[in-house]
RNA sequence: CGGGGUGUAGCGCAGCCUGGUUCAGCGCGCCACGCUUGGGACGUGGAGGCCGGCGGUUCAAAUCCGCCCACCCCGACCA
């Protein structure tokens, strides 16, 4: 029994494995001849454009339209706000020749799209009349990174950034929070992957913003993965880029604007909470396929008879909807059921003589161990209804993973325990100070990741230092 | 940029210590034909490599020496 493209188990080395799902499910490859960039395969592509898809018209239902703005940004934008330009300087690739001649301003690529939006809705914004501005760009983004992972970071990515102007605080923050909920409800209910919403530290907010929020999610080896981030970013790009409206008394205010994105490193989130050791797990709302259809036959009679019933399924699968592979090429029956688990299609049907005796075929879902069958008059139901029943199961083995790794932790000892072990979220007091924070970080390399939204309010003490707290926060290794 | 490691067929590797008829090889994959087909079959035949690059030592270099380059892992920054 020849193994080829072998997985790593997870048990063994949870990064390896991640690497082998991605090669094995051939979603992605590392560019090499590029530094730290990746190709997204067809396979992954296919999970992306389901994501786009998906957000795209979540987007656009709460009233933003889509823009296209340049990928090239002059230097100067950047350094118009300072907390902006020190964030992100390290990061930045720049255009220092432009055929053939040495430009007269250098250009940075997009690390991320602020301040050329800025500077045009300085020009397009006069009134309150225009506002709010609800703008979204899907756009590639490059940043230089030292050290890269296939989907979680990149030097280049694709991601969706939308980019908000209001005429009130009140009004912008709605929105932040607004974008952050379409975010948690794609996360759970598309991906099937739990998120907690919550405000991020002044230490690990969108540098020029005022305050970041996001959301979270547990991946199977206990580390956290920020799967979206929306940033109330007050007046300060306002007041940078002259951003100012007339309000209704005639006066001339700033301003108050909120930008928001998830990128394809939902990706990689999306690998790590599902995913198993036989590869690539994806809920329905996503899969790249949906159904294989398997013949059976041992002789050109039984082939023929089985491909017929076996082309008729197909039909009448894409017929709900879904996306389905007719597989009759000359391998064994095995070689493909183990292909198309490495590729993360939901379910398999096998159509063999048998079947056709008992007017059944033989149905396997990717998430679950045993195989039934089915009378082929109730098939195209049930496998529509097993699809539902998946993205639902995936989502609730997903949560109880989480809730389960997520332990409320008071004292530094057990802390450290739980960190050195199986990791997972620490719900743990903390006294607020950022230095405390960055201590915390530099012991175990684990951080705070989000104030959870409506947190109780409860009275203790900080796990690091034993100050007052008010609240709990949430620690963990994080991606 | 520090510390460690690796460059030999598409992928994974052996050969290097002790230069030369096991030096260009193995497994997987790939191609052809046959035989098979309800959980990774098998047989036969075949294609495929400037042994990372440049230079040196030598009668002779994948093998020894020097320099360079690339990639990976670990650390400092991060959607």
């Amino acid at each position: 029994m020849a193994e080829q493209s072998p997985i790593t188990p997870r048990a063994k080395d949870f990064p390896e494995w991640y690497q082998d799902v991605i090669r094995a499910g051939d979603l992605a490859e590392p560019a090499i001849v590029v530094k730290g960039a990746m190709v997204i395969k067809p396979n992954g592509y296919a999970i992306w454009e389901k994501i786009q898809r998906e957000l795209d018209d979540r987007i656009k239902a709460t009233g933003h339209r889509n823009a296209y703005f340049p990928m090239f940004i002059p230097e100067s934008f950047l350094k118009k706000e300072a907390e902006h330009v020190e964030g992100f300087s390290p990061e930045l690739a720049v255009v220092t020749i432009g055929g053939g001649k040495e430009l007269e301003e250098r250009y940075v690529v997009r690390p991320t799209s602020e301040t050329i939006i800025g500077h045009f809705f300085a020009k397009w914004i006069q009134s309150h009349r225009d506002l709010p501005m609800l703008i979204n760009q899907w756009a590639n983004i490059v940043r230089w990174e030292l050290r890269t992972r296939m989907f979680l970071r990149t030097s280049e990515f694709l991601w969706q950034e939308g980019h908000t102007a209001h005429a009130t605080h009140e009004e912008s923050l709605k929105e932040v929070l607004r974008m952050l909920d379409v975010y948690a409800d794609f996360a759970e209910n598309v991906m099937a992957m739990p998120v907690i919403r919550g405000e991020k530290t002044a230490s690990e907010k969108f540098a020029g913003g005022v305050k970041s929020y996001c959301i979270e999610g547990l991946m199977q080896n206990g580390w956290a993965l920020q799967a979206g981030t929306s940033h109330d970013l007050g007046q300060n790009f306002g007041k940078a880029f002259d951003v100012k409206f007339q309000n209704m008394a005639g006066q001339s205010e700033y301003v108050w604007q909120t930008s928001w994105g998830v990128s394809t490193r939902l990706i990689g989130g999306l690998v790590m909470t599902h995913s198993d050791d036989a590869g690539l797990v994806c809920p329905p709302k996503l899969a790249p396929y949906h159904v294989v259809v398997i013949p059976i036959f041992k002789n050109d009679a039984e082939r023929a008879a089985t491909e017929e019933v076996g082309r008729r399924m197909v039909e009448d699968l894409k017929g709900k909807g879904l996306s389905v592979v007719f597989d009759n090429r000359d391998e064994r029956p095995g070689a493909k059921y183990f292909e198309w688990e490495r590729k993360g299609a939901c379910a398999r049907i096998e159509i063999g003589p048998k079947d056709l005796e008992k007017k059944s075929f033989a149905f396997k879902r990717r998430d679950l161990e045993k195989k039934e069958f089915v009378p082929m008059e109730k098939g195209v139901d049930h496998v529509v209804a097993q699809m539902e029943a998946m993205q639902k199961d995936l989502f609730n083995k997903a949560k109880k993973f989480r809730d389960e790794s997520t332990r409320r932790i008071d004292t530094w000892d057990a802390f450290k325990a739980q960190m050195d072990g199986a990791g997972g979220f620490a719900s743990c007091h903390w006294c607020g100070d950022g230095a405390c924070e960055g201590q915390v970080k530099e012991d175990t390399k684990v951080t705070i990741r989000c104030i959870p939204l409506g947190n109780a309010k409860e009275a203790g003490k900080c796990v690091r230092c034993g100050r007052e707290s008010g609240e709990r926060v949430l620690f963990a290794r994080a991606y």
